[in-house]
DNA sequence: GAAGCCGTAC
């Protein structure tokens, strides 16, 4: 049975070719018995085969030269060539060909395909023979599950990891540490967590790996204050994290804005001798620029050795969103001096710190040399940081252009932005324009039509946001309600806009109230223009006095020591109102107050924010 | 043999 090892090579590559011709053979002989009459091997050229195939470089010559000698080739270098055929792009039709030269597949070998196509990021492919396996009277085993649902996690197929799952009950493998972790991951994986949280909890004796998978799915599912509890469960349970779990719980910090928490994960990596590698390094830089100390980010990134683009790219991003452009592009010519080579993301970073400082020249520049100079393609999110940028510096027409020019359908986001900057600078007519195609995208989105109405209530054009407000409601459309958090003692504290006094909190509102009157002696006056409605003064300014970030101020102010920073996360963006109020508040109260909105920071100090009012 | 990795425009 002499074949070519061209034609082997030259197998085809597409999926329903290959099944085409395949004959699956459960083998119930020893696997050892690949050809029918297999010549003898000493011990000696067998390690040397072994040895040979190993080696990749020599791995084609083996392969034509053991076929054109019609050499028997055992077991363990079949899976080799398997492994080598797959990994070395898109030779999986010939791995499985070759064991159709060989006459039958056991299911070892189909453990074997399905590894590669998993780790090959081919996996449907993977699937794809686990359900051949059954037609074929093939028994999957405790290795088969694993690599499957890493597949049918990728896929995000929950219904055939359901049904996966019970097979693996029915074959008694749900007692496998292995089996059931990557249960837990698919089900994390496919939005499926509280199945995760059932499965792990049913673990007999899981590990790290187990605890890992676990947090995985929180995180994914943005479940982040669950991962902080999972941490917590895990020191009770005595289990001993590692590198990959500082990782996830940094995450998790970083998206809470949860700054002591991560604080106390920092020493905790440094008291256990957790390795401070590239991955816990970046989530570390990633987690201090999101909670806003910038100096902390910084100093992790100096101490770290090892870097890559990601190190640079969330360094580079925290800058730009705490407001410190300067910095950014700084540490963008560093990164490109040091021999980095910058991507989309790099410059995602870039642009944004550019949008947010105003640098209208400098964003075109880099704009153009991401194209030019590295032969980048910009993305819409790119496009989504130039519309910002040209239009909340006026240049309405340019940002309208460079729409036009855009290879793809502009989204949401593109429109929401045009839309911001025609209510800035007053552009009514391209305003409605912009929200025409952004309600044919987005007619549930609330926010669209509060913007579309401060549009109107910037020209005091009531009747028209009167309409807007009937379309509201016409529609069933409900605005996302603000949402602050605070975090006092290790706790953090959520504060949701509302007009009535929350039991426990009447000292809060009291605060406020009396905060009101002082800050009025100080020069504050409500800015009542973007409170939307047709309603009076007095009403207006009401229905701002409990804007969720300030509730969680008042709170702040009350539950922390004087001369402490104040931290406060919000849900959208900071309003024009609760800018001016916390600029005098940082002032009069002689606090730093630091606020993460939906979009970047605001560093209060002595009066002034680290935005300088461009936002 | 399972997790595995950090960054993304309003």
């Amino acid at each position: 049975m002499k074949r070519s090892v061209k034609s082997f090579l030259q197998a085809p590559s597409n999926l329903s070719q290959w099944t085409h011709n395949l004959t699956i053979r459960p083998s119930s002989t020893s696997a050892l018995t690949l050809c029918e009459n297999p010549p003898q091997i000493t011990e000696s050229k067998h390690s040397h085969l072994t040895k040979s195939i190993s080696n990749h470089a020599h791995m084609s010559q083996m392969l034509s030269q053991m076929i054109m000698n019609n050499i028997p080739i055992d077991h363990l270098n079949l899976m080799k060539l398997i492994d080598f055929s797959v990994s070395s792009h898109g030779f999986a039709a010939s791995a499985l060909l070759f064991t159709q030269f060989y006459g039958f597949i056991d299911s070892d070998l189909c453990n074997s395909m399905i590894r590669c196509y998993t780790d090959s990021n081919k996996h449907s492919h993977s699937v794809f023979i686990y359900t051949q396996m059954w037609k074929n009277g093939i028994f999957p085993d405790s290795s088969t599950f694993p690599t499957v649902l890493k597949s049918v996690a990728q896929l995000c197929r929950q219904e055939l990891g359901k049904a996966i799952h019970c097979c693996i009950i029915q074959m008694g493998f749900e007692s496998n540490v292995y089996v059931s972790t990557a249960l837990v991951n698919m089900y994390g994986i496919c939005s499926s967590v509280s199945d995760a949280r059932q499965v792990f909890d049913e673990i007999p004796d899981r590990n790290i790996v187990s605890w890992n998978a676990l947090i995985t799915g929180y995180n994914h599912n943005r479940m982040f204050r669950k991962v902080i509890d999972v941490f917590r469960e895990m020191q009770i349970a005595g289990a001993k994290p590692v590198e990959v779990t500082m990782v996830g719980v940094l995450l998790a910090c970083a998206h809470l804005g949860a700054l002591n928490q991560g604080r106390w994960i920092d020493d905790y990596i440094d008291h256990n001798r957790l390795r401070l590698n590239v991955f816990v390094g970046t989530a570390l830089i990633d987690m201090y620029a999101k909670c806003g100390v910038v100096d902390e980010a910084e100093k992790i990134f100096k101490a770290m050795r090892v870097k890559n683009v990601y190190t640079w790219n969330v360094l580079i991003s925290g800058y730009a969103m705490n407001g410190r452009g300067e910095s950014a592009l700084q540490a963008f010519s560093r990164m490109i001096m040091e021999k980095f080579k910058p991507d989309e993301v790099t410059f995602l970073g870039v642009l944004c710190a550019c949008c947010h400082q105003g640098l209208v020249n400098e964003g075109r520049r880099y704009f153009t040399s991401m194209k030019e100079e590295f032969g980048l393609r910009p993305r819409i999110e790119h496009y989504g940081c130039m519309v910002d940028l040209l239009g909340r510096a006026g240049f309405l027409d340019d940002a309208q252009r460079l729409i036009q020019t855009m290879s793809m359908e502009p989204d949401p986001i593109i429109w929401r932005e045009l839309l911001g900057a025609c209510r800035i600078h007053g552009n009514i007519q391209l305003g409605e324009f912009a929200i025409k195609k952004l309600l044919e995208l987005e007619p549930k989105n609330g926010e669209n039509y509060v913007l579309l109405a401060n549009l109107y209530a910037r020209d005091q054009r009531w009747d028209k946001v009167g309409e807007v407000r009937e379309m509201m409601d016409c529609r069933r459309v409900r605005k996302v309600p603000g949402c602050s958090s605070i975090e006092i003692d290790n706790v953090v504290y959520e504060f949701v806009v509302s007009n009535y006094i929350k039991p426990g909190f009447e000292e809060v509102y009291k605060l406020l109230a009396d905060m009101n009157k002082k800050l009025k002696l100080a020069g504050y006056v409500a800015d009542t223009g973007m409170a939307s409605y047709d309603i009076e003064e007095e009403e207006k300014e009401h229905s701002l006095m409990y804007h969720s970030e300030k509730l969680a101020l008042a709170f702040g102010l009350l539950k922390s020591p004087s001369g402490l920073t104040l931290r406060i996360v919000k849900n959208l963006r900071i309003c024009q109102d609760c800018h001016g109020f916390f600029k005098i508040v940082s002032k009069v109260y002689r606090r730093d107050i630091s606020v993460r909105d939906r979009n970047r920071f605001h560093h209060f100090v002595g009066g002034a924010c680290s935005c300088k009012d461009y936002w």
